[in-house]
DNA sequence: GTCTATACATCGATAGAC
DNA sequence: GTCTATCGATGTATAGAC
């Protein structure tokens, strides 16, 4: 009934994975091996390749599956034609859902960066939707810089580098709670970046 | 005449170290071999273990010089007794320098964290140094907190993490240039944290 | 101080039984 | 779909010649 695959997509293969990302994005996908992987999943190595025909693939499967996610719902902000400051605040947001969504993808994209370049043959199309992502982001910054929403003095540059690298991080260490959810987190980083931290006379 | 160690502090030492860092900042320190690091000092795998007894204890040469340098640089700076806002300012440009004296390691140092973090034993000192300057970091954040400097909205912690993670992954892409030296580039940094994108109406 | 040679461990992936 | 068993590759580190 179901069709054969490169990529296992069923429960027990979601599962595998699963557990992959959250080794991964704590030790390495490289240092993270398949015995590792299947003894989380209560299984042996040899068996994992039932579902998976490489550790390579896997992280092809996680990684795909959260920039395709990002991206579509990047591209809905977009088309709700905001403009430019709450533009960067929703995008904050946007990308804060998607991480949630994707336990441990986020982390394991930013911290497997150089291992993904150095084969990019094998992860062609983890790179292209990563490329796809960040052209958003360039996107709606340039907006504010072009319309004089936002201050000419700091280079496009240097601020889109800035917010993405301290909003990619913020999953390593921020936990949503009841006393700091997630939107308000988001809203702490918008306000971060466009109000700063000293107060407006 | 000089004393024997299980460090070798000698130019020879010195060099393979930088060629080590190098390629550990480019693909990570467990994906880089003995015998790559060794084949760009134009030498045999064997050979290393005459100057250091394993990797381990070359990442830890290579990240506690940088991070007792950027701590005694640290300690400089408070000792000078700054106001919060130029406190921030001035760290900012003292770690950028740092940075600079030591190629690659703040980029090694921050990759390498989960590395670092699953032999507590093996990099005791390691681990001690950076939570040394972190708590450079937390001082002079809560100063400019307590009396007033800064908007009490934004949670410490918030703060503290989102400069934190921009300032060390900022080694990953800035290079000085006569066009964008490394005093405009902090500057640049400090703004955005402290000041906002946000014009000040 | 660098070499060759190699011991020893571990990993990714495969083959075939169940 | 999972197991056992194992191959072949590769990595760290050591031993001893030069």
């Amino acid at each position: 009934m179901s069709v054969e695959s490169t990529v296992d997509s069923s429960q027990r293969g979601r599962q595998i994975l699963l557990l992959a990302a959250e080794q991964f994005a704590e030790k390495g996908a490289k240092a993270t091996t398949m015995r590792q992987i299947a003894a989380a999943a209560g299984m042996k190595a040899g068996s994992i390749y039932h579902h998976f025909s490489s550790k390579d693939e896997m992280l092809v499967a996680i990684l795909g599956d959260y920039l395709d996610d990002l991206n579509q719902s990047y591209r809905e902000v977009l088309a709700a034609g905001h403009g430019a400051a709450d533009l960067i605040r929703t995008l904050i947001i946007t990308s804060l859902h998607a991480s949630a969504r994707h336990p441990h993808a986020a982390e394991v994209y930013q911290a497997e960066q150089p291992y993904l370049r150095r084969q990019p043959e094998v992860f062609e199309r983890i790179i292209r939707a990563g490329r796809e992502s960040q052209a958003v982001w360039s996107e709606a910054i340039q907006i504010g810089y072009d319309d004089g929403t936002f201050r000419q003095e700091i280079p496009v540059e240097t601020f889109h580098r800035l917010l993405r690298d301290a909003l990619w991080l913020s999953v390593r260490w921020y936990q949503p709670t009841e006393a700091y959810p997630l939107d308000a987190f988001a809203g702490d980083i918008a306000s971060v970046f466009l109000d700063g931290l000293l107060p407006r006379a």
